[in-house]
DNA sequence: TATTGCCAAAAAATCGATTTTCTCCTAAGC
DNA sequence: GCTTAGGAGAAAATCGATTTTTTGGCAATA
């Protein structure tokens, strides 16, 4: 048996569908016909439907009673309510981790970040590889927390998050250095100093949310300027 | 149009499965036949499977491939893992609650203390009534916090806990008194407290869990005595 | 010109039947 | 007596078809 393959349809493209949204290859607020999805992942419509289901639970789709399913609009204000929440579950379960943190949480921590850093000083803007061990960085950093549930939480967050994260990708490399960043998390954990730890660790998500916020005002720019030209030409 | 009829059939078993386990009707760790299900809840399979699928992601029921649905087992590891994570959660949200809130937000916790206090004082055993208004309570004295998202976390947590105290009700009116515990919070919240709001806060939502264990411990025992009558009797 | 009512096409929701996978019991073999 | 193979029945997963609801356009009306 294939472990990656999973042990029904469902399962499978719930987990398909849920990349493509938080990667934004499904687009914020369009519709998700059932008939075009079930196109694009070759499923029937029971699986689908129930995959699609599981993701209104997570805040990943939209269900409205007879007018089928939404990709979730992005807004400024959700943006900026999503990452003082996520700092403040990120924070609360990194102090946690660190106070508790034994050797093998160590060493977790140590291999993340090297293999982190290895990605990230080769400059590949391959965001595939490089979101996951982002990813697991961070979770490696929190793991030791005794509260596991806060930790559930947390990834339910970072994955809303992630939504964002994707609109800015490769668009900070030039304004910040990453590394540093991590690095700063990264020694202050292992010193055992949750304070710093926690003080970097807010500093590193605010300004990955402002890379996210400037690329956003560009954006609206960008729209109204398509406005103001059509209409132009409409005159 | 009625404003409470359900405009979807998944909603609707949705939303009477979620109560169901929440409170306890459905036992803890019991297998959710869709078959039985079905005649239970008077639906088909589709409507049911996809409600089924919204509450995985909400941590109420457990699927596992190929073999079906589950009610979550409770333990007491995950009690207190959920009571120290909700107590965090809940004490944050308060806090921001009470810097943030206006004239508005005080008459809303008002009315809700007050309506919770004459069911209190009345002393129904109800719990119907009562736990709505509890919750009731608990949400508008956190209404004002500006982090929506917080809000939603805690709601999920809040119902997570609910399967425990569930456990419970009823055995604490012996030994507590609740009004008492709401008042103290109460007090503090208007009176612009936040430290002193969470504190008490805190200790509610403690008490009501180590009311929880106590019963556990209780049931636990009990099966003991039986197993144990069972081999004698088998003797 | 703006509004309303109606209809056909499209989409969503749901059902019933089929296929696939597990479960448990029985019996043969060691 | 214990383990393992086989198979019938039960249950889960999935599909295809049906029913219900919404959408968008067009014409009639104010």
């Amino acid at each position: 048996m294939n472990e990656n393959a999973a042990p029904t349809l469902v399962e499978s493209v719930y987990r398909r569908l849920r990349e493509d949204i938080i990667r934004g290859v499904l687009i914020a607020d369009s519709k998700l016909r059932i008939s075009e999805l079930r196109e694009r992942y070759d499923v029937g419509g029971s699986p689908l439907r129930e995959a699609l289901n599981r993701l209104v639970s997570e805040g990943l789709v939209i269900s409205i009673g007879q007018r089928g399913f939404h990709v979730p609009p992005i807004s400024l204000d959700e943006l900026r309510d999503l990452t003082e929440t996520r700092i403040l579950i990120e924070t609360e379960a990194l102090r946690r981790s660190i106070l508790a943190g034994s050797d093998d949480w160590e060493d977790g921590v140590v291999v993340a970040f090297h293999s982190l850093g290895r990605i990230e000083r080769r400059g590949d803007i391959d965001s595939e590889d490089r979101e996951r061990r982002n990813r697991a960085f961070h979770q490696a950093l929190m793991s030791a927390c005794p509260l596991k549930k806060l930790l559930q939480v947390h990834e339910e967050l970072y994955d809303l998050h992630g939504r964002y994260r994707a609109i800015a990708i490769g668009l900070d490399m030039n304004r910040r250095n990453l590394f540093d960043e991590h690095e700063a998390i990264y020694n202050a954990a292992l010193g055992r100093d949750a304070d710093t730890a926690c003080e970097a660790a807010r500093q590193h998500i605010l300004l990955t949310a402002q890379v996210v916020e400037q690329r956003m005002a560009d954006m609206a720019a960008q729209r109204e300027q398509r406005k103001g030209a059509g209409k132009l030409s409409r005159a």
